[in-house]
RNA sequence: GCGCCGGUAGCUCAGCUGGAUAGAGUGUCUGACUACGAAUCAGAAGGUCGGGAGUUCGAGUCUCUUCCGGCGCGCCA
């Protein structure tokens, strides 16, 4: 437990304390303890932790608040806790101010362990998969790969911290109807370099200029070979000669991405292995298919009606949902994405992972209670099932609106982006919004290096303490272990909401955990970056007290110690000079 | 039509299970380097939390209603 976690946990006992012991006096009524929270407030100017115990209790002990915070306060015992102090504010907070050895005590923290502060048992090794971008292997990845990329993989990186055993997977879709399509436009391609306008492109096919280069690769590699051959021969030649190309140009792209994925796992083997017959023949024995126009359909409508009325949904809530039955097997006896999903979705549970989390464009939305509904309905527990979404991504340029790319002049894809915007940029700032919130995603920002650019001034902060220790080295004054007496020192304003600050690092991974929400802490980073540059402009290192100038580079090596453990985590560059 | 997400400072966004005088960055204006990096900091200005009603000691947060924007309601994925 470090430090932080400690004194909640003491104020917490303090006051459940405090409470009996009123009740035993008799000043408090006999009743529950009510459940109340202690926290940093938001202006710390009314204290350093504060509690909502008296007004949580207000109707269990049927009296107004502040009556129960004089009650809780006259049997308040903070000995043997980092708080020397206390009073009553308001409506009935109770605040609390820490004495020193609570700063002390934070600063060892991340002295005594650089690289593990912040890492806690949490998640206690559970095992989480996160699955994330998935793109069609049919063509380009697109800005919303490059959002889902980020947030995936730093979430993964969050969850690791806190605790969890993390595995990284990108679904490759390449079976089904897609792989199809792409078959079907690939040939349109193709024939029309002999044909011309005679060949008609099929109409639900890919538009993509992609789709013709790969074409006019194949013929230039081997000619005519396709032009006399049965249009499936033709196809499937196409495509296993384009496929593999597409799949390989993601792994390049997601490795310029500096993501590293513990798993691509291919669709294909889902239907070679007959685990997508086998979940249809499952719903089938459990009577949750029909047969209609030649096409299996899925009993959805009846499953998300029965979960939702356990639910405690109404009737008349349900009926508006206007739900509706999916078919897992087409008329052409091909089967659905969903009835794959539903077989990938499942083996992941199989593969013994006990949380499934999926990173998804917000417009797939209307899958998400159906999947949880399907996932019931095999056998496994859709509540474990979570389905991050993400909201469009809007790139703007000159403060406007940029669809196109400069160099193709075509609909920006993330390796255009990658070619204009420094990873460690764009990894940053995708995870400075939150994944349900539309995002500007500013080009011009993200390119400069300067302080408009939160991930440089992030990396600046971090520059600026290694220069500081270089500079005192050259004075010849080097970093030594201080004595508590010496961190005591650090009793500045500014030193001690930066060391606070630092304090709150653990809890902070715990809570982004708990959320899925790694936007969090690079906002948590920015903040430290913050608190930083004011102690910096505030407090001098280098000084004539040399026991206070040692506690100080302490306390920058901590700043430094943490930045780095979040830039590290994130996969994003930390620079020693810039 | 129904559903999901959002609407908070000029702009981009925080605001944790309801809590103290609604915050930060950016932009605008004014200041601070002969001292550890001015890629920094300090200060000022900027708000009917889309509108309305309700629930209670207390609402940006919960309920209802309404307006605006994005998305979804396929034998697409």
């Amino acid at each position: 437990m470090d430090t932080y976690a400690k004194a909640v946990s003491q104020l917490k006992a303090a006051v459940e304390a405090a409470i009996k012991k009123a009740i035993a006096a008799g000043t408090l009524p006999e009743a529950e303890l009510p459940e109340f929270i202690v926290e940093v407030p938001a202006d710390t100017s009314h204290g350093d932790f504060a509690t909502n115990a008296a007004m949580a209790g207000a109707k269990a002990f049927r009296m107004p608040p502040f009556k129960i915070a004089q009650a809780i306060t006259e049997n308040l015992d903070l000995s043997g806790t980092f708080f020397d102090r206390f009073e009553t504010a308001g409506p009935g907070f109770i605040n609390f101010f820490l004495g020193g050895d609570f700063y002390v005590s934070s600063v060892r923290d991340v002295l005594s362990d650089p690289e593990g502060y912040g890492s806690s048992d949490f998640g206690r090794g559970e095992k989480v998969m996160v699955e994330f971008v998935s793109a069609n292997p049919t063509g380009p990845m697109h800005m919303g790969n490059a959002r889902g990329g980020a947030l995936g993989d730093c979430l993964a990186a969050v969850l690791e911290k806190a605790g969890y055993q993390a595995y990284r997977e990108f679904y490759v879709n390449d079976a089904g109807n897609q792989i199809e399509k792409f078959a079907a436009s690939l040939e349109a391609r193709y024939l029309q370099i002999y044909k011309g306008d005679e060949i008609v492109f099929p109409e639900d096919g890919y538009q993509g200029g992609d789709i013709t280069d790969l074409a006019n690769e194949y013929n230039s590699e081997y000619g005519d070979a396709l032009l006399n051959v049965t249009s499936d021969e033709r196809k499937k030649a196409l495509v296993d000669y384009a496929l593999p190309k597409n799949i390989k140009k993601m792994q390049e792209d997601m490795a310029a991405y500096k993501i590293t994925y513990d798993k691509w796992f291919f669709e294909s083997e889902l239907h070679k292995s007959g685990a997508v017959k086998a979940v249809v023949d499952e719903l089938t024995a459990k009577g949750l298919t029909y047969e209609q126009d030649g096409a299996v359909w899925y009993k959805n409508k009846e499953v998300l009606t029965n979960k939702l009325l356990a639910e405690g949904k109404t009737q008349k809530y349900i009926d508006n949902l206007e739900l509706k039955d999916d078919v897992l097997i087409r008329q052409n006896g091909n089967p659905t994405y969903f009835a794959a999903d539903i077989a990938y979705h499942k083996n992941k549970f199989d593969r013994g992972f006990t949380t499934l989390i999926d990173v998804w464009g917000a417009d797939h939305h209307g899958h998400v209670m159906r999947m949880k509904g399907a996932m019931d309905a095999v056998g496994c527990d859709g509540s474990k099932l979570t389905v991050v979404l993400m909201q469009l991504v809007k790139l703007l340029r000159d403060g406007k609106p940029a669809k196109m790319s400069k160099r193709t002049g075509k609909a920006i894809q993330l390796r255009d982006l990658l070619e204009e915007v420094p990873v460690d940029s764009a990894r940053f700032l995708f995870n400075t919004r939150e994944a349900n919130t539309q995002m500007d995603f500013d080009l011009d920002v993200a390119v400069k290096q300067d302080n408009q650019n939160p991930v440089y001034y992030v990396q600046y902060a971090h520059a600026r303490i290694c220069s500081i220790f270089k500079a005192l080295a050259a004075d010849g004054i080097t970093p030594r272990d201080c004595t508590d007496a010496e961190l005591a020192l650090l009793t500045a304003p500014e030193e001690k909401e930066l060391i606070s600050h630092l304090a709150l690092y653990g809890s902070e991974i715990i809570s982004a955990a708990k959320d899925y929400d790694p936007t969090k802490i690079t906002r948590y980073v920015t903040r430290l970056a913050t608190l930083f540059h004011k102690f910096y402009n505030a407090c001098r290192v280098k000084g004539d007290d040399e026991g206070l100038t040692q506690a100080r580079l302490a306390l920058c090596a901590c700043v430094r110690a943490v930045i780095r453990n979040v830039l590290t985590m994130f996969n994003i560059t930390c620079p020693e000079s810039m």
